[in-house]
RNA sequence: GCGCCAGUAGCUCAGCCGGAUAGAGCAACUGCCUUCUAAGCAGUAGGCCAGGGGUUCGAGUCCCUUCUGGCGCGCCA
């Protein structure tokens, strides 16, 4: 597959070119020989300050023994521009040397969109790597919260922009149908299902149950289909039964719902698997082996060191048991050594930033490596109507769920909201400005542009004029600082989407989105497309087409709508 | 007590490896539709980047410290 970046390019080549001024200076004895000091080429906030800058001649002061603007000047006079993507260099400032690109750069980025079509965007970057997302994993005793809504936005987008960075990506959800929760659960449904048949004073509900409303049903619709058959069992049969019920249920209501969120996993992964399979007792002796583990008050406990200090966890219960932690040693230990996985991602809420450093060290005790494993954090989301926390009832105080929040907001608005801040922020998600179609809310501002593009495309085809193919010399025509603003921008993407798979961060590819959009506005306000001068409506057209591209492809990366007419 | 995350415009947030004059959206105010969608554009106003030290040519960004908020520190997951 073709790929291509073009501000990569451009960045490399300033690079390159700048080593390789230093390097002519210091062989003509201008500059004293000697390690390269660091410096960075970024591309300036100020179009007036060029397409790229480095801060060379100011790094390089010390190591140079000479003054920022002087080195700037000896730069300049050894840069060979000829055959590169720039027109000039020049010093400003402090002592930057400023790089402008000459112009057919930018009839290039369209070429390249052009050619590209669906794949522009998509880059090599990982090079094939195996990479796994695992998001969500909410508990299956239950539905779904409103951070599992916003790790599913971020997980799905950032699995999204690792596949277009050249990465092989698989997307699992954990299913936790083993430990105490699991127990928590038979003892709720037990409670509620006898409390049907005998009376809800008749029967007490343990203090630390599941207190939902969705235990309720799930015991009404066990005792449905089965009446009260379980009345003549024991104990820990009635609990069996019901979880053995109720498990498979609410698995199934997870999948739907997140389905209607457009999330499909390449695997939803048993927890009970790894204790039926022997996973955990196999970590667990790779453990003992090592002479990490040892026995104490009759658990077996894990030798870990945490932030520099002994910090042990318990692997076996008293009771026999193994513990989650043990658990997930097992599950991390499948991923990367049983099924050769070079990355794997985990987004977990912040909550759980405890877990995140033992079980780095839990791999690297285990003879794999920590830093293979990443986890982002994300932090709380509260939900806002008017300008008030919302809550689905005043009286119960019950929060919103995820199926509770596609039912209040578009699938569009509410993927677009939760990617809209890094996962590390903390968030409010303003429900009245969600729902709003005719006024400010960002998603309808980005679908309305891609709208915008497809009805010039349209009214131009009414009147007989459809897209052709156009020279370098016609796109050459395209001068207008809205113009040139709005290619610069489309040129960004591929690094946009390498940097949000990089950074682990997919909210950046949202405002990437919402700044293309407004680049689009611009230019649709200052240039016209339908324009006597045919050439010049061809390079255009070739321009909005080249824009819907970039962020139709955006919308797709987010799983967002990008409608033809709104 | 120890640890993690955060504190930037009235509100919600960007600000990448330290760079040139600190940005956007909402809210407020003023303009722009006989011409491709005004769900838009242009403009005005709004800031002690929580406080204090330090590092250096240069700090919202790095280091130290104080304050404030959120979250962890279980034989829970």
């Amino acid at each position: 597959m073709m790929v291509k970046d073009l501000i990569k390019d451009a960045s490399v080549q300033a690079r390159t070119l700048v080593v390789g001024a230093v390097e002519k200076a210091q062989a003509a004895g201008l500059f004293p020989a000697g390690e390269l000091p660091a410096f960075v080429v970024e591309i300036p906030g100020d179009v007036t300050h060029g397409d790229f800058a480095t801060n060379i001649a100011m790094a390089g002061a010390r190591a140079f023994k000479m003054a920022p603007p002087k080195i700037a000047a000896i730069l300049l006079e050894q840069l060979e521009l000829e055959g590169t993507h720039f027109s000039k260099a020049e010093m400003a400032g402090p002592g930057f040397i400023n790089f402008f690109l000459k112009e057919d750069w930018y009839a290039q980025v369209l070429e390249t969109v052009t050619a590209l079509g669906e794949d522009y965007g998509k880059t090599d970057e990982g090079a094939g790597k195996k990479v796994m997302i695992e998001f969500v994993s909410a508990n299956p005793t239950g539905p779904m919260h409103m951070g599992n809504a916003r790790g599913g936005a971020i997980g799905d987008c950032l699995a999204a922009a690792f596949a277009s960075s050249g990465y092989q990506v698989a997307r699992e959800f954990y299913v936790n149908d083993a430990g105490n929760q699991i127990e928590k659960f038979g003892v709720s449904l037990q409670a509620r299902y006898l409390q049907i048949f005998k009376g809800e004073n008749a029967v007490s509900f343990p203090e630390d149950g599941y207190q939902g409303d969705d235990i309720k049903v799930l015991a009404g619709r066990y005792a449905e289909q089965h009446g009260d058959k379980l009345l003549a069992l024991s104990d820990e049969e009635q609990k069996q039964a019901l979880a053995d019920f109720g498990l498979p249920e609410n698995i199934a209501a997870l999948k739907r719902d997140l389905s209607d969120y457009r999330i499909e996993y390449d695997l939803w992964f048993m927890e009970s698997e790894l204790h039926k399979t022997g996973q955990v007792d196999k970590v667990v002796g790779i453990l003992k082996n090592k002479g990490l583990a040892y026995e104490k008050d009759g658990a077996l406990w894990y030798k870990a060191t945490v932030f520099g200090a002994e910090k042990d966890e318990v692997l076996i219960r008293q009771n026999g048991n193994s513990t989650y932690f043990a658990a997930d040693i097992a599950y991390h230990y499948d991923k990367f050594a049983l099924r050769g996985f070079d990355r794997v991602v985990n987004v977990w809420g912040a909550d759980h930033h405890g877990h995140v450093a033992r079980l780095k060290g839990a791999m690297d005790a285990v003879g794999l490596s920590g830093d293979a494993l990443d986890i982002v954090l994300m932090q709380l989301v509260r939900l806002m109507k008017d300008g008030e926390p919302y809550r689905m009832s005043k009286r119960s105080g019950a929060s919103v769920t995820l199926r509770d929040l596609l039912d209040l907001v578009p699938a569009d608005a509410a993927r677009f909201f939760f990617n809209m801040h890094q996962p590390g922020a903390s968030m409010d998600f303003d429900l009245s400005l969600a729902v709003e179609q005719t006024s400010q809310n960002p998603v309808f501002y980005v679908q309305y542009a891609h709208a915008r593009i497809c009805s010039i495309l349209k009214k131009l085809a009414e009147g007989g004029t459809s897209p052709r193919d156009v020279s370098r010399e016609e796109l050459l025509l395209l001068t207008d600082p809205a113009e040139i603003a709005l290619i610069r921008k489309i040129a960004q993407l591929p690094g946009e989407i390498s940097g949000a798979a990089a950074r682990l961060d997919p909210s950046s590819l949202t405002r990437y989105a919402m700044d293309l959009a407004t680049a689009l506005h611009k230019f649709y306000g200052e240039c016209r497309v339908q324009v006597e001068d045919e050439a010049l409506m061809q390079a255009r057209l070739r321009l909005c087409i080249s824009a819907k591209s970039a962020l139709a492809n955006t919308l797709a990366l987010m799983k967002i709508g990008a409608p033809e007419s709104m």
